[in-house]
DNA sequence: GGCCCGCCTGAGAGCCGCCTGAGAAGCTGA
DNA sequence: TCAGCTTCTCAGGCGGCTCTCAGGCGGGCC
């Protein structure tokens, strides 16, 4: 089993690598974003271990990138903030599993033979609801059958919502994950957002939760 | 030239590709039996470098589906296995060529250029896009039935495009696949030969997904 | 029913990504 | 060596996208 694990502390690098080879990988180290992705991008190996915080480029856009080239690897995620950028970020961009540090190596070999038990025959994922799907890879989204055309943040702020249906997402929680803004950010800015989508899809896909935000409607009517 | 190389161990695969880049080819890796076949589907290699030992998939039962779908692309297979299987064993499958592991590199590019000279014997495949043809074989491109000139760069980035029709691609991807340019080349070059392509072709053809990349419309009008 | 506050929306400013023309550098063949 | 072509670089300008702001609407509480 071959693995590539990107991660710029050295000392951890080390320490992985040593541990990861004594229980029979192959273990392969990047110490930064680029060079990660690069690896990646080569192939071949059966699962890729991946910090968040990387010199160069993020864990998440590499994850991002590769899904986007529709690489399927396994990607297990390090994180070392636990609040401020959560699971779903991780999971959000396309990685399978994640972990936050300080994590026991116990445990992070457990996930990751989990991960290479599941494989990775992940197909494309293309999100549904009611008339509306949306397919992250080629960006694109229809209405009942039709493409519409949406700009970049209005795709990124549909797909964060179609990927948690039915379920209120807060106005702050919207500005932190899908415009990574600081919390002072006048809110009206999804605000104005929603109502782009609205105007685009359909007016009853997105309900308003008065004094909570906002919640994607998966069985929406379709009609106008 | 554009290679495709199918070989599992990352370390041998790395060296491969460093040094046939270094010798003047475009090189991509899979390291799997699947994404191996997945990728040679795809087409646009001049050449493909096949292990026999694959995870997943023999490069014997690459050849195999590859031969049996019409693509003569020119294989040369490698193989650790001197005895239990032989050279015949590889080319009854239908590869052109065939080497035993441990090799030379040397030996290995002079195998290669000979294969590439001898080229494809068939070649079968003619992309189309609403109005738009190209021929892979004869690098001839036409557009409503009329020829037109491409230089080099332009046919390499339409083959690339028309091969993953209505797909967005980054331009990073395209820097990285077409010209095998490193990352931080300017992104400007792709916009540049983007504009070219509309210019001889269709200025619909190629849609700009602002802030991704691009993408080929399959279904152009072909008005204008 | 009246008031307050949260949400909606139209208008517009600023910015950034993309497009394009011009030209330098490199390559090829005569 | 030179001409012609291709490739690539650069800078200027345009336009779409993002975000801000203010005014209006309406739901909910008293």
């Amino acid at each position: 089993m071959r693995l590539l694990l990107v991660e710029d502390e050295a000392r951890l690098a080390h320490a992985l690598q040593r541990g990861l080879r004594a229980d029979g990988f192959a273990v392969d180290v990047a110490g930064d974003g680029p060079g990660g992705l690069a690896r990646a991008r080569e192939g071949g190996y059966d699962a890729i271990i991946l910090d968040v915080m990387l010199p160069g480029l993020s864990g998440y856009r590499i994850v991002r990138s590769l899904r986007q080239e529709q690489n399927w690897v396994p990607v297990l995620m390090l994180s070392a903030k636990d609040g401020e950028h959560d699971q779903a970020d991780g999971l959000d961009c396309g990685a399978d599993d994640y972990l936050t540090k300080p994590f026991s190596y116990v445990v992070l070999v457990a996930r990751l033979r989990a991960l290479l038990r599941r494989g990775a025959p992940r197909r494309p994922v293309v999100l549904t609801a009611g008339p509306v799907t949306l397919d992250p890879g080629s960006r694109a989204v229809t209405y009942a059958g039709a493409p519409v055309e949406l700009t970049g943040r209005e795709f990124d702020l549909l797909e964060y919502l179609m990927r948690r249906p039915d379920t209120v997402l807060t106005k702050t929680e919207l500005l932190d994950h899908v415009w990574d803004a600081s919390p002072q950010t006048d809110p009206n800015l999804v605000e104005v957002y929603v109502g782009y989508l609205r105007r685009k899809l359909d007016r009853s896909l997105i309900a308003t939760v008065r004094g909570s935000g906002y919640r994607l409607v998966s069985a929406a009517s379709g009609g106008v």
